[in-house]
DNA sequence: TAACATGCATGATTTTTGTCATGTTTTTAA
DNA sequence: TTAAAAACATGACAAAAATCATGCATGTTA
């Protein structure tokens, strides 16, 4: 079990961490740090469920949760991978829905959350951290947007090697540079790239083979980046 | 060539149309009545470009538009259907980054342009508008988010038969109760269900065999809404 | 430690989907 | 009005991906 430091206060959480709350005003930040509870969950523990209703929002100190989606026919289909300094949970809460997706910590997570009344009166009083919220939004969309093209067009082989490097770019390398920090199931990769999970074993062996990465059980390595880059075939 | 009434007034706008701009207070409203630029762009005409940078929003006050996207290999993705009442260019706006989609008329479409400034303005001095975009995001995102999962997890058949009933639900019908009130080409279709246009020709074929629609050049009739809806094996 | 469950891996096969080719129809523009 | 272009349609084929089956490894629990 992960030993985490006692709960950090927002004002220099703010500071370490990228998150929008940064951008309130000193006052809101305090009294957001009054209000607020933090609280530990475990691998593997349910943050909030689809389906529910929203009560406030979450933001995350220190961890890693996946945001996922259920299909029509019961199948995972992950959306968002969320890390220390993300918020989550906003969503539902602005559009005044039950949640579209269920939050679950892949390895012990501290998370603050901050009560729906409050979020929404300081929304209302700080025109800074609402246009925040607003650009937040808007580049949300704008990835599902990109994802959903890619999803449409590209073949799996280059959506695999997309997710690899998403998930580089979300989570980064241990302490050996090339080691991805985080431990997904053979089948959680297929949710996000949204394929069969033999399809993605057999694809992740593909890249082995080409000495792309290297596999431990769940413990991937990144070999050569710039022939993953060239396999997803990025534009950007 | 379409004739359009004079341009209405913000104020008979708002009233008619569900945009966002309704939930904006009078005296804003009629700032922007003021400044808006009103145009008309004839089918095929562009209004945007994907790539370039945004000085202002559109609101439609009548007709069609479509969002769209190109892939890394220059395949259009289209990810919005927009009809009178919606605003669009507000993502860009909004992240500070360059229109990620172009929008091109799919018939003559008369739209209001805001710009940057005083768009930006209003929001910083209505909350409740502030708010309205908050939540026109989140539903475009949970939207996103769904049709993600549905281009991940279900086969062209049932994309097909949901987009059908997209465009319906979107668009509406004609005067006679069953025709789509909108002409697309199947490589549009196509390219809103995220597939190869043959394919689309195929099915729809085979839905026409099956009864459920009738097709007459762009003329598409919906024959049986309740088998579409089966075929689209809908959740929701 | 044995028994069981779960995850990983791989082969064989089927299904789905895309691509190519060709002909027809419709639309557009000279 | 006619020629050219674009859109539609369909068959044949190839490629991509899912599914089913099986075995091995790993980890978990009684």
């Amino acid at each position: 079990m992960t030993h985490f430091h006692d709960p950090t206060t927002c004002q220099s959480c703010a500071q370490r961490f990228a998150s929008v709350f940064c951008k309130a005003k000193q006052e809101f930040i305090s009294e957001i740090n009054d209000q607020k509870i933090c609280n530990i969950y475990k691998k593997g523990q349910t943050l909030f469920n689809e389906g529910s209703y929203p009560f406030g929002v979450y933001c995350i100190n220190e961890g890693k949760v996946k945001l996922s989606h259920l299909g029509d026919d019961g199948k995972e289909q992950i959306i968002r991978l969320l890390r220390g300094g993300d918020v989550m949970g906003y969503r539902a809460l602005l559009s005044g829905e039950r949640y579209s997706a269920s939050a679950i910590a892949l390895e012990d997570t501290q998370v603050c959350f901050i009560p729906k009344e409050l979020f929404i009166s300081v929304l209302k009083n700080d025109t800074g951290l609402a246009f925040e919220m607003m650009k937040l939004l808007s580049d949300e969309l704008h990835k599902a947007e990109v994802k959903l093209t890619h999803l449409a067009q590209k073949p799996i082989r280059e959506r695999l090697a997309e997710t690899l490097l998403f998930i580089k770019e979300t989570y980064g390398y241990e302490a050996d540079g090339i080691t991805l920090s985080v431990r997904l199931s053979r089948e959680e990769i297929a949710n996000l790239v949204g394929t069969a999970t033999e399809s993605t074993i057999r694809l992740l062996s593909e890249f082995k083979k080409d000495g792309m990465v290297e596999l431990d059980g769940k413990k991937i390595k990144i070999l050569r980046q710039k022939e993953l880059i060239k396999t997803a075939n990025l534009q950007d």
